[in-house]
DNA sequence: AAGCGATGTTCAT
DNA sequence: TGAACCTCGCTTA
């Protein structure tokens, strides 16, 4: 369950690892070139949209979690389970790399490949909407399909995209070229203030709460304004569903035109 | 106990 | 457009 926020929160947790000679394995075996990781050190971890990029001395892992991955942070002593696909553990720690989309070894070369196929970052604060306001000019397809096409937008995910678009005001089904420049900015500033707090948060909330109030209290069906809710949160229209760029999509037939 | 769906991507048709 | 891949928590019976 990983959009970009879950990526670069977890490129942050994993620095605890930098240092020490690190015990690499795969319990599950499928990540065959584990070995050659055992006993190297952690140099550095990074983000790019939703992959995750392990910098190792030598060598580089590339992680893309998919729909079902995970990292559990557990006690290195701890057995792992069966279908722990990476194990990297020191002394002190162990994190569980469970049921990903991709574990593999990377080149400098896979690296910058994926780079160029990718769009910029709302969470990468080099990150140039101009480029991403360019390829909507001339995208042929709904706004919807262009904000999960991670050759426009790295990172954005099927949540963060019903967020911003109520945001915005605009329906997901509406063609990406006859987005306004102003509903453009508020979909920018948005992915990039929501998906932060999604770094801070470790989750995606999007509803406004009171000063003071604990978010982290809220359940995930409370803690959205459109995405999976009956009712729109902030009007009470019932939530329109439809599939936008091949994935359910969620709108607010009041609020989103 | 069984079934369903999911914050993702790629490949085949 | 659909299936495959990767797993599990929540819903339904």
């Amino acid at each position: 369950m990983a959009e970009g926020h879950t990526i670069h929160r977890l490129a942050r947790d994993l620095q605890e690892l930098i240092g020490p000679p690190l015990s690499v394995s795969s319990p599950q075996g499928k990540f065959t070139e584990a070995r050659r990781f055992n006993r190297k050190r952690l140099r550095g971890t990074a983000a790019l949209g939703k992959h995750l990029l392990l910098y190792f001395d030598p060598g580089i892992v590339h992680v893309h979690l998919g729909l079902l991955g995970k990292f559990v942070r557990i006690e290195p002593l701890s057995p792992p389970r069966l279908q722990v696909r990476m194990r990297l553990s020191t002394a002190e720690v162990a994190w569980d790399l469970l049921a990903p989309n991709n574990c593999e070894v990377w080149s400098e070369d896979d690296v910058e490949n994926l780079r160029s196929r990718l769009g910029p970052d709302p969470l990468d604060p080099e990150a140039d909407p101009e480029v991403v306001w360019q390829v909507l000019e001339r995208f042929s397809g709904p706004i919807g399909a262009a904000l999960l096409d991670q050759s426009v937008v790295a990172g954005v995910g099927n949540v963060y995209r019903a967020e911003v678009l109520l945001d915005a005001g605009v329906h997901p089904a509406r063609s990406a070229f006859e987005v306004s420049r102003e509903q453009f900015d508020v979909i920018w500033d948005s992915l990039r203030r929501r998906m932060a707090e999604g770094v801070e948060e470790g989750r995606i909330i999007t509803v406004d709460t009171p000063e003071g109030f604990d978010r982290s209290s809220l359940s995930e069906a409370e803690a959205r304004n459109v995405y999976k809710q009956p009712e729109c949160r902030r009007c009470g229209s019932p939530v329109e569903v439809l599939t936008v760029g091949g994935r359910t999509a969620y709108a607010c037939p009041k609020e989103q035109t």
